[in-house]
DNA sequence: ATCTTATGTTACTACTTGGTAAAGTAACCA
DNA sequence: TGGTTACTTTACCAAGTAGTAACATAAGAT
């Protein structure tokens, strides 16, 4: 596996458990109890997603009593969208005028 | 490995050296041979990568006497964006303004 | 025909991923 | 103290990934 920031925010999200997990914490923070309840899976199953989504920075988790609830965090979305505009000439021609619109935010791509 | 067409797109991303070789198809038409050259890497491990992309819909490839030249595709980029758009509010008001700006283009995310 | 170049396929290895069941920990509740 | 809730860890398994080396094929050049 690649250990690099955007690697790791890219295969965090090549899962639709994981993405549906982000949705759902949208609306604010969840326990892990209430994110795995619409799954069909135990409860080690979650965790080991969760750690995968911590891991690549997309969430963070804190501590309620003996809850472990999880929040969205931003960062690694605007590397995605950063890579993203790398390649924008090649399917969007709309999304240069955006370019242009949002020049101020000129995040890097690394990796 | 989960197997829709996001899951697919967003994993052949997640790793440096398929990134590497979309950036380099950008220019144009490539054949296998040139884009392996700048890595130290195999054949074999090229045609690899060159797989994943093409299974994730996000290079077709094609034929020239013995060559199979490679060339991107624009589709999952979009699809991609459209994923993005659903956590948007999360990261970035200005993104805001651009979702109404490309109204018009409504992808829905599946998965 | 044969050589070379370009590319693909097969077989193998080491590691990672996504899941399970079962046991462990941690905090609150009676 | 003992039970319950909430979550994690460990140990395991099957399947997938990323790489290699070696061999196979296909087309063009001599």
């Amino acid at each position: 596996m690649s250990t690099d920031h955007l690697s790791l925010a890219l295969s965090a999200l090549a899962h639709p458990v994981r993405r549906d997990i982000l949705a759902n914490l949208m609306s604010g923070e969840r326990t892990v109890t209430e994110l795995a309840d619409p799954f069909d899976m135990t409860g080690p199953a979650i965790t080991k997603h969760l750690k995968v989504l911590e891991r690549a920075g997309l969430i963070e988790r804190s501590r309620d009593a003996q809850r472990r609830p999880c929040k969205l965090r931003a960062d690694p979305f605007r590397e995605i969208q950063a890579l993203l505009r790398v390649y924008q000439p090649f399917w969007d021609e709309s999304f240069e005028k955006l370019d242009i619109l949002l020049a101020e935010e000129d995040n890097r791509v690394e990796e």
